[in-house]
DNA sequence: GCGCTTAATGTTATAATATAACATCAACGT
DNA sequence: ACGTTGATGTTATATTATAACATTAAGCGC
């Protein structure tokens, strides 16, 4: 049986099928599926909420011993980069995503409380918008409050 | 002359019109507008960027020295309270506001290169949402790219 | 397989951001 | 003036993140 990520709502990828993606990511794209970022992920990907550089340091082992920072940290990176995880900017932590959606513009629902996060889609927060010459690469939007659990 | 903040399509608060409504507003709320306070409002009002902690500690004297971390984050969080300013939470960084709009959802263009950041005004990004018993109590909206200037 | 190149990790140290805990001070009502 | 309260001062430290350089391991041409 597989182990699901239930929380809030329930989103449904697993550490199994995001690393099989990941896998098949990296194959497809010459990279390469290390220790570290396959622990990393799947820690992240175990994970029903958000968590910090340091909860998931103090979550991997590597070859069996601690990571470091930088170690955990280049990880994160190469995920993020990559779209398979996202930073919750208004956590200082971190989520895994299941990829499925254009990496433009995102939308979460954070709970204050647990530290949940949903991943949500709407159209894009700018359409409405006069940019007037600003150049947009990125939107995300948090919203805090309460989860379905915690309220 | 007043001293302006121009940048990016030049949002017109001052410093000294900014403390003008804070003055307003503690004389109206029972709080006190106190050196810290004042001086952290006023480096915020002054500057066309988003500032971070330490850029404000290094930016003000209280009395005539350098203050101390807690001192910056308390004013910081009294004026984060009261909606005079934001937090860029991908900059880890506080930019002043001109408080004439509800709090609960706001979206801001930030620029990577020079961090300077417009706050922009839309429908609230729940409206399209399932929210599916999640309690929102504030949206935040960040788009990072590059402003007009750097552009 | 060997040696080269390159990408990734290991390691040490430290930077940058933020807060806990307690002491002191100052405003304000009485 | 005195006590109460809220704010600041001060010391120390927690938390998050990165710089710099050494080492290792993968992939490739031969």
């Amino acid at each position: 049986m597989l182990e699901k990520n239930t929380c809030c709502g329930g989103h449904s990828h697993t550490p199994k099928n995001l690393i099989a993606k990941a896998e098949e990511f990296c194959s497809a794209n010459g990279q390469r599926l290390t220790a570290p970022r396959a622990e990393v992920l799947k820690t992240l990907a175990r994970s029903h909420k958000a968590l910090g550089a340091y909860d998931i340091l103090e979550a991997v082992l590597i070859d069996g011993k601690k990571a470091k920072p930088p170690t955990i940290y280049r990880a994160i990176e190469f995920w993020l980069e990559h779209g398979f995880i996202h930073r919750i900017e208004s956590l200082n932590a971190y989520v895994s995503c299941d990829h499925d959606h254009d990496t433009a513009g995102v939308h979460f629902l954070v709970c204050e409380s647990c530290k949940c996060v949903r991943e949500a889609h709407t159209a894009s927060p700018l359409k409405a918008l006069d940019l007037d010459g600003f150049e947009p690469k990125h939107s995300q939007t948090e919203t805090v409050g309460l989860c379905k659990d915690c309220h």
